[in-house]
DNA sequence: GCGTAAATGAGAATCAGTCTTATTTTGAGG
DNA sequence: CCTCAAAATAAGACTGATTCTCATTTACGC
């Protein structure tokens, strides 16, 4: 799937007209090498473990620049802090379920759902760019057996 | 249509066992008076414009409460900061359009999407509570005319 | 290899929101 | 209306996420 040699990252960054930084690279990887949605901490700290040496300053100025240019996705969960994820084509476009209990994420596609939305942007001739869809409950695991 | 008195906001709280504290009853009037979606700082400027003396910590706590007791509805436009509208009811509850551009925030509601939503939780068996729904993009004014 | 614009590191600054503590207020009971 | 405990408040300290500042380093076109 997405370029996971030090090589393609580079060309990858070149191509979205960003320097290829040895900090940028690594935090690429990162992200393309975990399904998790990490925030900027987390982020920090794993490269801090693995002696990249970047600065805080730098995972969240490289996370900017990255998500302007969509190659990471920006995602919040209402926790209070964003969470970044590899950014998917099109193709692989998703929305959330959070569990408010176990904080388990569920993705999701639904094409009637975005179909719905340009219906409805078309109708208040809204042009959307990106749109944020989360559904906030109850995850099949932490509802209580007896229920529905 | 809502409360508006001071005596029916009184009830208003009472009935949800919160206590009627002068600052919880301007913080309803001002939610009451205005279709604007207010953050914090805004809240609590307002009200000290009105010589309410209501701390910002309280408009935090208050808010709060009102958000819990479901008698005030919490917004997260994804800029950094919460805002706040009076709660409607479920026949009037909404989603929201926001222009990138101009920043005006047009309210909707769309049946299809929110039976859409339910049979994706039913999908994964999953109990919603409550949902986020934002599209992001360029209103019919900040949109060049010759675009479609 | 050189030079410069861009990127980075370190830590200060900011900003929304929360917490602490002393003081004030509400509302139940008489 | 008066009393009192529990709840709410004011003021400002504090927190945690994020942004900014500025001196230093690095990428990359030539």
């Amino acid at each position: 799937m997405a370029a996971t040699s030090n090589k393609e990252l580079k060309k990858v960054l070149r191509a979205h007209e960003l320097k290829a930084t040895s900090q940028r690279i690594a935090l690429l990887k990162l992200l393309n090498s975990t399904q998790d949605h990490l925030d900027a901490e987390e982020i920090y700290f794993e490269l801090y473990n693995q002696q990249k040496n970047v600065s805080r300053a730098t995972v969240y100025r490289s996370l900017e620049a990255l998500v302007a240019q969509e190659l990471v996705s920006k995602l919040d969960f209402g926790d209070g802090r964003s969470r970044y994820e590899r950014s998917k084509g099109d193709d692989e476009h998703h929305d959330h379920l959070i569990c408010e209990k176990c904080g388990k994420v569920i993705e999701f596609f639904n094409l009637e759902m975005e179909a719905q939305q340009l219906s409805v942007c078309e109708e208040h001739f809204f042009t959307p760019t990106t749109h944020t869809m989360y559904i906030f409950g109850t995850c099949a695991d932490c509802r209580p057996p007896n229920s529905t």
